[in-house]
DNA sequence: AAGTCATATGACTGATAAGTCACATTGATT
DNA sequence: AATCAATGTGACTTATCAGTCATATGACTT
């Protein structure tokens, strides 16, 4: 948490630090970014940072709440009322929000990209591992629940295939970033579908009942 | 490529550096490894690592070819003849021959692990990506292959659903580090054929033919 | 005007890094 | 034994970093 200055810091100073500090992160990852370059960037002086902010982890993790924050504000008007609406329908809303959001935050999603990316650094296991469990034990239950309902097959791995799930939103992302880099809003809608329709139905050929080979070592 | 003085070295000189270079990228991305450790642990002056290496990129790079060459040597096998057998069998060899490379070459798999890790290094950009890519096309060729012959629904995003594979791979290993930490053998083998099977199927259930309601916006 | 206190400052500390270079050592050849 | 080229060495340079601290500022109170 910033301290208590920081609070009390007329607004253009505080979000000139906030924007200087999210330029920095949007390009550096939280171990190479540097506090010099942020404070230069935000016309202060470095011993105003340190009464701020107790360190680079602190401001770092401000950011992220915001991240937090906003991704919340694009995922709980989907998150009402989970269960009114079929598996299939939720996973899409769930990987739209996803889309909503880095649309209306495309700085924030970036850093998000970036701290992703970097399993690595401390804040990864810190921060992102503890979130991403929540979000395996949601699917979890999600994929529990369709079986109860009948909508989707007893004999899968529940927690494997549930931490797949939940990683593929992830990687879409990623490729989109990778092909697309404009995130295209029909384009990215399209996409959705047919990832959700692999997730549904796989990629095998269901002519009659020739399903795939698979299903060997008994 | 490491100078000439490396290669005259005698063998257990030369083994030293590369093992004190594998401990090290084994523990620190390569932004993170320090030159001076990696002399400190072989037991040779700084000066002395120049002469073999033109840097530190020289270094890990040669340890990198290494991992590509035992990759290849676990991959070779599997694709002396991919035709020969339909997708989902070569699918899971191609999965399996990972494992038999992490089983045989642990400290390469954890160095790899690493390096995929963090996407934000030059490195990645310039080692990984490029190596993806020939993953993506050659899982591309592979998926239209199978849609000429009828395995595979012609109706899929072959470039998205290829990424996807190929990074499925990727996932599965990072599953495995996530939850049984130690890579064991029958489970992991379940654990590909239970991918497989969600690759091949979906997670929907089948009976008589209620499959999901996706397909939706035309 | 004097005093007080939260805030602002940037030179400084101490740590670590990659890469260099003048000099030392070695071992084979003459 | 003398020579010499290849190889070995670690102190040194230059750069950057996170975080500190003595001091300056300026707004507000008395």
């Amino acid at each position: 948490m910033p301290k208590d200055t920081f609070f009390n810091l007329p607004k253009d100073k505080a979000s000139r630090i906030e924007e200087a500090a999210i330029d920095e992160f949007m390009v550096y990852s939280f171990e190479a970014a540097s506090v010099n370059r942020i404070v230069a960037k935000a016309g202060i002086a470095k011993g105003s940072f340190y009464q701020y902010f107790s360190d680079k982890k602190d401001l770092f993790k401000h950011i992220l709440n915001q991240i937090v924050e906003q991704k919340m504000a694009c995922l709980s008007p989907v998150m009402a009322n989970p269960m009114s609406v079929d598996i299939y329908t939720l996973l899409k809303e769930i990987y739209m929000s996803g889309l909503r959001f880095a649309q209306s935050n495309p700085r924030l999603q970036k850093i998000g990209n970036l701290l992703i990316a970097d399993r690595n650094s401390p804040i990864y296991q810190e921060f992102v591992q503890e979130n991403m469990s929540r979000s395996d034990q949601f699917f979890q239950m999600l994929i529990a629940k369709g079986i109860e309902r009948g909508d989707i097959r007893p004999d899968i791995d529940v927690p494997m295939i549930s931490w797949m799930i939940s990683r593929m939103n992830v990687l879409l992302a990623d490729y989109y970033q990778e092909h697309v880099k404009l995130v295209l809003d029909e384009k990215y809608l399209t996409a959705v579908d047919q990832l959700i329709s692999f997730i549904c139905d796989g990629i095998s050929n269901k002519r009659s009942d020739d399903t795939c080979q698979n299903e060997s070592s008994p």
